[in-house]
DNA sequence: TAGCAAGATGCGAAAGCTTCTCAGTTGTCT
DNA sequence: AGACAACTGAGAAGCTTTCGCATCTTGCTA
């Protein structure tokens, strides 16, 4: 249930959190923007501040229940967090967004940081292309 | 020789942009936000204005001769094309940047890629870790 | 259930990066 | 050299994101 896991973030259940967990829960589109998710809130007649929406996600990326990404296109997008790790493939011309795994990707980049000493802590794989549709319509 | 690079751009040869294009080429580091390309430029005298900065970096990306990233720091790097692409592995204590190239990961991209139907037009992979160095000093 | 302290919120202000505007300057071509 | 288009500098403005602070809530306690 949604208030356990606010809870369990330690984190106290109030309005904005709730609202804005639902939101990322229901909408039709995995990948908002803040300003997305604020846009959400006023049609459906929530009156919550931008700079909260903000916070929010900030705290809800703190305790592992989104993921924020930065895209090319200068905004933040956040995703909720479904456990596996996935990357991207957007189209620039319509902004959809795939998501896909592949393990062997995966398994390369570990090998590539420990040879260059490094200790991983996260990383981004986003392939920029134009989907079958829009190149369709071209 | 410079000048012709900026020529074949389309672009008139400036003292901003020969400037720029010397900071480049003549730089240690190979990837520089444009404020560093600024402060630069300020101590070695010359007076130009960081707007011009990134009206130039900017031109110079269309014409191919630089390459613009956005890493999860909030600043754009810029860093002279040299043909070949490659990814990214960045210090997240002290913004050291590695570049790599993984033939098995390109394919594997591409392939992808395919599979969704989308057309590649370019793309960026970060890893995010901390270096030797860092992980030693901590 | 009333009351309290810590924690949240909303608003507007502000920060950081990048782009725009515009008057004045400079390169290029003849 | 002259003319015209292109370019520049400075500051204003735009965008996304964060901060500061007075006010309001939540969750706990008596």
């Amino acid at each position: 249930m949604d208030n356990q896991q606010i809870k369990d973030a330690g984190l106290k259940v109030t309005r904005p959190r709730e609202k804005i967990l639902g939101i990322l829960e229901r909408s039709g589109r995995r990948h908002l923007s803040a300003e997305d998710v604020y846009k959400e809130l006023l049609t459906n007649g929530d009156d919550i501040g931008l700079a909260t929406v903000y916070r929010v996600l900030t705290q809800f990326e703190g305790a592992g229940l989104v993921c924020r990404r930065h895209f090319e296109t200068g905004q933040s997008v956040f995703e909720l967090n479904s456990g596996d790790h996935h990357d991207h493939l957007v189209c620039v011309r319509c902004n959809r967004v795939v998501e896909f795994v592949d393990p062997m990707i995966e398994e390369r980049q570990s090998a590539i940081a420990a040879q260059h000493g490094f200790h991983i802590e996260d990383h981004s794989l986003v392939i920029y292309g134009v989907c079958t549709d829009c190149a369709a319509n071209a």
